[in-house]
RNA sequence: GAUCUGGUAGCUCAGUGGGUAUAGCAAUACACUUUUAAUGUAUGGGGCCUGGGUUCGAAUCCCAGCCGGAUCACCA
């Protein structure tokens, strides 16, 4: 059922068109500003000594551009987002990509004739906040300050016709600080609606301006030292290069088994064996797994693979990288999160596992057996089984005792071979592989390594894998023949990394949830509660007139109302009909009420 | 998956000895020619998430479910 408030916008759509204005008008609107153009303008016109700096808007009073060249006719287009009428003059809002600015409406300039219909009617009555529209006007400021637009000419370019939730924000004059009134802030409604959120919610808006500038900052700074960006698969037929359970799907006319990938890793291994130095993608992976604060079933990576480096090399290119990154983002490599600030200025601390383990707990595991490592996850309340080998024991140490210690950026190296199959041995340190994760605030932002690129040996840690698929690791990797042939031919040393951009946008917007820094996060599907309309209503036998009564008494669908107690109903009609003011409508007849039963 | 917590008007929310529901914003009407959470007066607007149960009577108490959020577990 619509609301009352969606009725009457329906109402004035109607209205507009039988004025002969168009609601939603074909033709373009040839805007000259936005309102960041104009306040950049403005800028030097700021008033800045405290002496004269009580007005409203911080810009100089009185100022009046009606005669300028530029400023004495400029089209701006937008959201409308608050209207102050006062009579013959009014001031509204409109809020544009950039930010809001005061229009202000005057009767006799909008309408010099006799004829007062646009403002009286078209503007007064017929337009509401949410609609969008286009006006034509001279910059001014108001006695206090604001820099305003003083409309000459409107023009309604789209209707809204769903009310948007209000939020109002005030200066707290003893504070300076803002205060917002009736925020927007259920979660479920802003993730559900995020185009309403993007409306009313500015700060939402900027989270996703400054995750598109990470991206920027990240392609920017590879396409600069010569990497080629490529697409790669993403319907694939064996999903490899991570751990973890996919998302299937079918290919109708191939008839066969696709996966939705969780990796791009051995697509770009291929290029570089196909002759490329350097090959990145930003990739959407799909992971079919738990749901929290820091997963979505679709992230993204973006996952670079350069030759004849290694993985000593990688680190000093993502530190380089990543600090970067925080200072096109956030203008410094000081970054606030939570409660922490975060400084991702070069040199990173470097810490071997062993050593991070050494480091957080006292006790040194490196020559350590399966046993003794059991004894010390004990000790620290880790759950263990027997299934648990030593590097698994070993992550869950680490994981326990180091990651969500590590807040400021930390390289942690060598991680032990069972773990990574797709690595190579360490050069000098046996049962190790030359990998590194990037840590900070506590999660992995990056997983890199000295890429394995021995065919014999990578054919092996695939046996290795299908083995542990054998024993019910349904998350371990499947045999890629395709991809070992491509090894044979010859892979050059190569350093690859991986780097969550999700995480990496939640940590340089601030954000404490990943389904902050996604449009669109996954939601259960909203459900909506069956509602029966007033032709079913019609077609069992209920007057047209007596529908609204009927659903007034809470009887939302005909299976309900057939389930109804025939003489209650007709009582409680007749209570309904006086509240409806049905006066005219006359009494159904009991018989005929128990006919709509049926 | 477990525990805790929430779901009342378009939005933000009040509402337990159980008696058809509060307020602000938004909306409608009138007034108001530089206001800015504009103001003043009046008015309208509700399947109290869904389904059962207890009761003369449920937004409120009980049970089950649906959809969120937090924490934990699992999982990288």
């Amino acid at each position: 059922m619509l609301s009352e408030q969606e009725l009457l916008r329906r109402t004035k759509r109607e209205e507009l068109m039988r004025m002969g204005i168009d609601p939603y008008p074909a033709e373009l609107f040839d805007f000259t500003h936005t309102t960041q153009h104009l306040r950049d303008a403005f800028a030097h016109k700021a008033a800045r000594s405290p002496a004269g700096a009580n007005t409203q808007g911080g810009y100089e009073s009185h100022l009046d551009l009606s005669a300028d060249p530029t400023y004495g006719q400029v089209r701006m287009a937008g959201r409308l987002m608050g209207f102050r009428i006062m009579g013959n003059a009014s001031f509204a809002e409109v809020q544009d990509s950039a930010g809001r600015m005061q229009l202000y409406f005057r009767r006799d300039d909008l309408c010099p004739g006799d004829d007062k219909t646009m403002y009286n009617t078209v503007f007064k009555k017929l337009l509401d906040i949410g609609d969008i529209i286009g006006v034509e006007g001279h910059v001014f400021t108001t006695m206090t300050g604001e820099l305003s637009l003083y409309v000459k000419q409107f023009k309604l370019l789209t209707k809204s016709l769903r009310p948007l939730p209000v939020v109002k924000e005030v200066v707290n004059e003893q504070t300076g600080e803002k205060e917002i009134y009736d925020a927007f802030t259920d979660p479920e409604l802003r993730y559900r609606q995020r185009y309403v959120d993007l409306i009313v919610n500015p700060h939402v808006r900027e989270t996703f301006i400054k995750r598109s500038k990470l991206v920027n900052s990240i392609r920017q700074y590879l396409t600069d030292k010569g990497y080629l960006e490529v697409e790669t698969p993403i319907l694939q037929p064996i999903h490899g290069g991570a751990a973890a359970r996919p998302f299937v799907t079918h290919h109708n006319t191939l008839d066969m088994t696709l996966y939705l990938r969780i990796a791009n890793e051995l697509y770009l291994k291929r290029l570089i064996v196909g002759g490329y130095d350097g090959v990145f993608e930003f990739a959407k992976d799909f992971r079919n797994e738990g749901m929290d604060r820091t997963h979505n079933p679709e992230f993204t990576q973006v996952e670079f693979y350069v030759a004849y480096k290694d993985y000593n090399w990688m680190m000093d290119t993502i530190e380089e990288m990543v600090e970067k990154v925080a200072i096109d983002v956030t203008g410094t490599t000081k970054v606030t999160v939570g409660p922490n600030v975060i400084d991702f200025k070069r040199p990173w601390k470097r810490l071997t596992m062993f050593q991070a383990i050494q480091e957080f707990t006292g006790v040194d595991v490196s020559e350590m057996e399966e046993d003794s490592l059991r004894d010390v996850a004990e000790s620290r309340g880790i759950k263990t089984d027997s299934s648990m080998g030593k590097s698994k024991l070993i992550d869950e140490i680490f994981g326990e005792a180091c990651e969500p210690n590590l807040i400021q950026p930390t390289f942690i190296t060598d991680y032990p071979v069972e773990m990574s199959p797709l690595t190579k041995k360490h050069r000098s340190k046996p049962g190790l592989v030359e990998r590194f994760e990037a840590i900070c605030n506590g999660k992995e932002i990056a997983n890199a390594y000295s890429e394995l690129n021995d065919p014999i040996d990578q054919r092996a840690r695939f046996e290795e894998q299908l083995e542990l698929a054998r024993r019910g690791d349904d998350e371990a990797m499947a045999m890629d023949e395709d991809f070992l042939r491509a090894l044979e031919y010859g892979m050059p040393p190569t350093a690859g990394v991986g780097l969550g951009i999700d995480r990496l946008a939640m940590i340089m917007t601030n954000q404490p949830s990943i389904q902050e820094v996604l449009f669109f996060p996954q939601m259960r599907p909203e459900k909506k509660s069956e509602v029966s309309t007033e032709a079913d209503f019609v077609a069992a036998g209920v007057p047209v007139q007596w529908v609204l009564a009927v659903q007034q008494l809470g009887f939302m669908t005909v299976a309900q109302l057939q389930a109804a107690n025939p003489n209650k109903l007709f009582n409680d009609l007749g209570g309904v009909r006086k509240k409806l003011k049905m006066s005219e409508v006359p009494m159904p007849k009991i018989e005929e009420v128990r006919e709509w039963v049926g």
